[in-house]
DNA sequence: CTATTGTGCTTTGTATACATTTTGTATACA
DNA sequence: TGTATACAAAATGTATACAAAGCACAATAG
């Protein structure tokens, strides 16, 4: 290994994270929130067609911010839109439903390898706070606060890798993801399994056991997808495949 | 192992990955394709200043294609603007090199284990043309093009993932990682030892060791890391730390 | 002398008017 | 009837004018 990656590694141990501040909102910022909220909640259906005068309308502003959010959420996978002919809310397929997942799998892996070496125990307790999420049951309110939480803890969980990159990544990835998630399955019984997965992984990583707490969350990504996609299936919930 | 996924997998096997087509030039898109250009190959150095009405007048337009050019090249992580004050070109440090190598190991390792299992001898004969790539010694213009295509190989390779999402989410990163070969090295070393890597790659590819070719692609990453970083302390090219 | 507040300048943020492009439709012609 | 062309409608792309926000610096009160 070359001598100036050590350097550069033991130079890491040292180095903090930026925490994201609260930025200030303006109407692009707004408009971004709301949409991207909208699409991930499908209020906008996949598949539908959207102007920039009819989301300026909806959302209370001009053209300019709206295209600045359709922009935004273009180039995360949510939007696509054509020259002169609009933006339409990118369909779910199961193709990409595996591709992400398939993603998800090699960011947070190699993020985790990383925390792994780098993390501290302060850091590992601080984590454990977010790791216990309240659920209430059927509650729709309580449901997308339960998403939001688990979103979340798995950007921290990212954090501690101390890879700004890897994380914007990631959380640009997660949040798309979101959407999976209110395909109209029967939500209870995903956030009760998820519930205590991330106690385990903080558990595995407090233990010093990074080899198990990475093949802990392989297999919780990988569950979790396969709980999506079965749960499609055995809904009937058409999806185009490609 | 869900038997949605099997299916799934199977699925992936015969799907094709679209192309990205060469799309038609609007203002904005050039103004990001040159400011893009520029950045990368240090025109605009790293921590200058640059104001919305300054581009426009450079790349002779308004301010509007500049804004979302800007705001592209933000997400993408070459510049950072902070509101009502502009935007400055993001410095290169130690940290950030490290960061994106790190990155880039976890993504193409990940493209690579996919491609192993899904690509086909049509692909890898294909993507064996992209391998050569002709570089004469010391001419600006030619290692801005075998940088090109050293790109594009690398883009190609992980496009046999059949995974859109990854190879975008690449594109962007490998797009932003082209400026640290800008640093004043001396870059016809790079260039010679870069050129058989691909070879080797291929050709392991098309024997059928998924294995060895993903260690054959994590060793070469991480030589040409260090290549940039011993280079660097060498030339004692003065680079923040963090 | 220090801290605070106000003023002015710079720069982005937003709205709106206009230009350009795409696409669908109607119509003329073979 | 089929095809090609011209034109109209709808949407984004671009330019510009104005509003709002941040920051530096000076003036002033303590």
């Amino acid at each position: 290994m070359c001598f100036v990656y050590i350097l550069y590694t033991i130079l890491m141990m040292g180095t903090k994270t930026e925490n994201r501040v609260a930025e200030k909102s303006t109407a692009a910022e707004q408009v971004y929130n709301a949409l991207k909220r909208d699409i991930i909640t499908l209020q906008h259906q996949p598949g539908v067609s959207l102007t920039e005068q009819q989301l300026a309308t909806l959302y209370g502003t001009s053209r300019v911010p709206v295209r600045e959010a359709c922009r935004r959420l273009g180039q995360e996978g949510l939007l696509t839109g054509r020259p002169y002919r609009g933006y339409s809310v990118n369909h779910i397929s199961l193709k990409e439903i595996g591709d992400c997942f398939d993603l998800r799998l090699g960011l947070e892996s190699r993020a985790l390898e990383l925390a792994a070496q780098r993390a501290t125990a302060g850091d590992l307790n601080r984590l454990s706070n977010l790791a216990t999420i309240e659920y209430t049951y059927h509650d729709w309110d309580s449901y997308v606060e339960f998403l939001d939480r688990n979103l979340d803890f798995h950007i921290q969980l990212a954090s501690l890798s101390r890879n700004d990159r890897l994380v914007a990544v990631l959380r640009d990835l997660l949040g798309s993801m979101q959407r999976f998630f209110f395909l109209g399955l029967d939500l209870g019984d995903f956030a009760s399994e998820m519930r205590s997965e991330h106690e385990e992984l903080v558990a595995l990583l407090s233990s010093d056991s990074p080899d198990l707490a990475i093949g802990c969350l392989n297999r919780q990504i990988t569950s979790s997808r396969d709980r999506i996609l079965r749960a499609l299936i055995e809904d009937r919930i058409d999806l185009p495949i490609g």
